[in-house]
DNA sequence: GACGCACTCCCTACCAGAAGGTAGACAAAG
DNA sequence: CTTTGTCTACCTTCTGGTAGGGAGTGCGTC
């Protein structure tokens, strides 16, 4: 019946929720000691840096993303695709990690250490990759209508459910991520004419 | 023959260059007054607060915007969104300002001043109105097809580009963006099947 | 069972530097 | 003789990070 979740858990947890917020600079050791109920130099014993901190939530981040992925891989593509906008649809409704710590990491990318970087391209290029292998057996099925290459597609696709999350922060208004998905998903399962 | 640019222009222009660098919290007092050669207390005779800075960039930035719009007002709908596109297509390919102020400013808006929200807030209506009166005359030419509500077309126009902005980013591939964009473009102005 | 020992986790106390910002002096310009 | 723009000097708070101590736990050994 103990506490579940270790504290470096704990930590993770905080500090992504912190990202989402504001991202690597809009945070501080102080803002995750607080909330966890642990002294600042106590996450430095789990995180010995703020890097450290910051790689290993973005690893883990993605470890998950592939883990879903997978449980996905036995759904029809259009699912699939329907599957993870409405995950993200979900999340910003109900005000839970209202965007992805990656898509708000990448913006920051210049200013962003070398290591976290590297975590966030590996991110991308796993969405990239997944996104287009639906899209090239979709349109082998004959259940997904593309207008280019798959690739292309597929870049369009994250760039889109990404730029839908921004605007719907923009606006303040969560109705608008679904206002932008839902057509997008449509245009893709339409019957070609 | 004198400096053209005031030193608040100065000023103004290097903060803007940072912000799209790394965010509201990306940048200090301090970087600026290294790029413009003045004092840390100088800044803040132009500026008092970071605040201000922000607010004012912002403010100018949509005037900027607004300006820009006007001009192309005579233009064919379809070739105002080209020339939308590739101007930052241009941005984007050389690298000077590459990302937009009010696109990066958004992300992070659960932790940003109030005053600077209200003017990104205000920068995303303009677009919006903007686009959708595009969406609206082009489909009654006749010139652009729409899928769905002009609307919900020009949600979509913005949160692509945006997410385009962000993928170049992310995987440091400049021509992403392109990749991303040329196809919207296409699709808008594909005549009817 | 008692001892020693390493290990984990958290603590207090501290540090140097950076953050945003202020006070007041000075010089040039109108 | 005020206004504008810059400066030096300084302040407070926050920043990521370090040093070292102490409590608890597990483990092998006598």
């Amino acid at each position: 019946m103990a506490n579940m979740t270790s504290t470096s858990d704990e930590i993770l947890g905080c500090a992504r929720a912190l990202i989402v917020a504001g991202g690597y600079n809009g945070f501080s050791y102080a803002d995750i000691s607080e909330v966890v109920g642990i002294r600042k130099a106590s996450i430095h014993h789990h995180f010995p840096s703020k890097v450290d901190l910051v790689r290993t939530l973005v690893a883990r981040y993605r470890e998950e993303a592939e883990a879903a992925i997978a449980q996905l891989a036995r759904q029809e593509p259009a699912d699939q695709l329907r599957a993870y906008t409405e995950y993200w649809a979900a999340c910003i409704g109900d005000g839970t990690r209202p965007f992805c710590v990656c898509a708000l990491l990448a913006s920051e990318i210049p200013v962003l250490p070398p290591d976290v970087v590297l975590e966030v391209r590996a991110y991308f290029r796993l969405f990239s990759a997944w996104l287009t292998s639906l899209m090239e057996q979709g349109a082998k099925q004959g259940t997904l209508t593309l207008s280019g290459t798959a690739r292309s597609e597929a870049e369009t696709f994250i760039a889109t459910v990404h730029g839908a999350m921004l605007s719907a922060r923009a606006y303040g208004e969560p109705s608008i991520y679904a206002a932008i998905t839902r057509p997008l998903i449509e245009r893709l399962t339409a019957p070609r004419q």
